[in-house]
DNA sequence: CTGAAAGCGCTAACAT
DNA sequence: ATGTTAGCGCTTTCAG
């Protein structure tokens, strides 16, 4: 049905190896094809609406050009600032020609037969992975790259800087002069190193002032009362994600505690700063959308140098460059200052 | 380097083609291998780690077992519900041992080697595409369901039942004694089937009462306008999706205008209606999830559809069941009834 | 029930 | 510069 290489080289007249060749703009070793020739091949394949089979091409190379997105948590993929990540994953991946797909990592293991049976040449996962996973990949010695999860430090990851985010965000509300200042997580947050981190970087600041910090992992009703009883209650806070944040100003509403005149408030992630928000939220920014273009610079990388290192094996390659080295990337955050901080009253 | 079928045939003394059958479980026929035979292969089989080769596999049945997701809006398809949608497919597609591919449409033209180069059986689509592409897509002959988008009547698709969703709201408004009641699509919202759908259903209870409906294509701060000042101002609100009801409730709260008392409120989706709201919203909800799964199997269907009909036409089949049909299934809604709808004042 | 063999379409080493 | 050829690993007739 579909034309092949050898339709076109039984209408040119010439030997597929040369179709294949001039289609593909082969020109290793200063080869340059005839131009008459190449030509007319060229017009016999556009008549005939030839397209490379890419499954005889993945089947010849041993080497599909498709990224497995390993995960485990459905929720987890589309949540908060992780659609960002996805979409510069995918679009990077495809600017050097690969594709991503989706495996959702369950009980029955048939991920094993999809990730292992040689349908993607390397995986990124989202947050952490069963361990039984993540052996499972090292022993096939299949290339992977963490995003958002710094778990395994044998293995190559791109995080935010969290720590450094949460430190600028204490930063900011200790020199408006707040002293009592708390970091808010909710309850329905699951573990991930983004927390510790996060907490690391907010006590790190607080310490240096000598200043007592104050944590919460718990529901948003428990919260809001914290907030809006007592005489210490804290009058900075630091929330886990934008998502706090609006539960938090949203209820400050109701009770009548103005913002940021009784309550200064600052979110993570810019996601729903401007949208939802009345004042603006102050918040701790990052570019999402960079660490999943990265992530696809990083895996496209690793796959490469691993198919070089396989090469090498087998007696064909040159020389001998630092195999698949294992690397770890932080991307930077950047406090952004809106209406919800200011000086305590 | 991994055990090939051959490895296995040569240690147990056998052919490729029993190895092949054994580990497959082939019983075509009424076949049966002997239970000795089979046993020491599997055995071996397993000792080496044997996994099948997908490659080859495809290459050989010409057929990947892969599902393209075509899409030219990264915002849209991470938006709303499209998420429950997206792990629907996913997951059933797994069921039936297939995998989705995320195929992002370009003005580069590079999606076609992918979509059209055989990496995939058949592909869904997620709101509308360029006609070019349905061309594209149409003619060479591609399975092809559209999900939430009904803009081609000749393409399989699955779409909410809007009209019935929206008329379902209007009702329950009406019934609790509104006269004054309004469709609100936030001006973001880009051009989409489901806004005339629920605008038709919307206005058929309008009409079926004798009553005069309204709609706003605007911003959230022109809707505010509309909802806080004069007289007429509408009791009763449909919002297009339960984004806009929550700009809309938290607006409300910070003017003073109490709901449900001094106005009714009704969201669509179902997805920000409990957690982020006080009230809980009244809202139309559906099985988003469910979307994603039909779509799976009517893609699945297609596809075998068209295998067997490919078939035919190589003189192979057996008799002629009607080729993939086209099918239109649309989804149903429901609507909850929670705090945010009361009696007018 | 089993084995031999052709074929899927492309790549790449080798020969000319 | 071009042609020849040998894989890549599995599926699927077709003989036996």
């Amino acid at each position: 049905m579909a034309a092949t290489i050898y339709d076109i080289a039984k209408q040119a007249g010439v030997s597929s190896s040369t179709v294949a060749r001039v289609l593909r703009g082969d020109t290793k070793g200063g080869r340059r094809d005839s131009a008459e020739r190449a030509a007319r091949i060229r017009e016999i394949a556009n008549r005939l609406g030839y397209r490379p089979n890419l499954r005889a091409r993945a089947f010849s190379e041993q080497r599909t050009k498709g990224v497995g997105l390993l995960y485990t948590d459905d929720a987890w993929v589309f949540e908060g600032v992780n659609d960002k990540v996805l979409q510069g994953l995918v679009r990077e991946l495809r600017k050097f020609d690969h594709h991503l797909l989706l495996v959702p990592i369950d009980d029955g293991g048939d991920w094993e037969e999809l990730v292992l049976g040689g349908h993607i040449d390397g995986s990124v996962t989202f947050q952490f992975l069963p361990a039984c996973v993540r052996t499972t990949i090292r022993e096939a010695q299949m290339p992977c790259v963490l995003l958002g999860d710094n778990s395994d430090p044998e293995l190559a990851h791109i995080v935010v800087d969290d720590a450094a985010g949460a430190y600028s965000a204490a930063r900011h509300l200790i020199a408006l002069g707040h002293r009592r200042i708390g970091l808010y997580v909710h309850d329905t947050v699951k573990p991930h190193c983004s927390i510790r981190d996060r907490r690391d970087g907010f006590e790190a600041a607080m310490r240096e002032h000598a200043l007592t910090p104050c944590f919460w992992h718990c529901s948003d009703g428990e919260m809001v009362s914290t907030l809006v009883r007592g005489d210490d209650r804290p009058t900075g806070l630091i929330c886990y994600s934008d998502l706090e944040s609006t539960l938090i100003m949203h209820a400050m509403w109701q009770h009548g505690v103005k913002i940021p005149a009784d309550l200064s408030l600052i979110g993570f992630n810019d996601k729903f700063a401007t949208k939802h928000m009345t004042p603006h939220l102050t918040t701790v920014a990052f570019d999402a959308n960079r660490i999943g273009s990265l992530g696809a610079q990083m895996i496209i990388e690793s796959i490469d140098g691993q198919e070089r290192h396989d090469q090498q094996r087998h007696g064909v390659g040159q020389q001998g460059p630092a195999s698949a080295e294992k690397r770890a990337v932080k991307v930077s955050t950047q406090l952004i200052i809106r209406g919800s901080t200011a000086p305590p009253s």
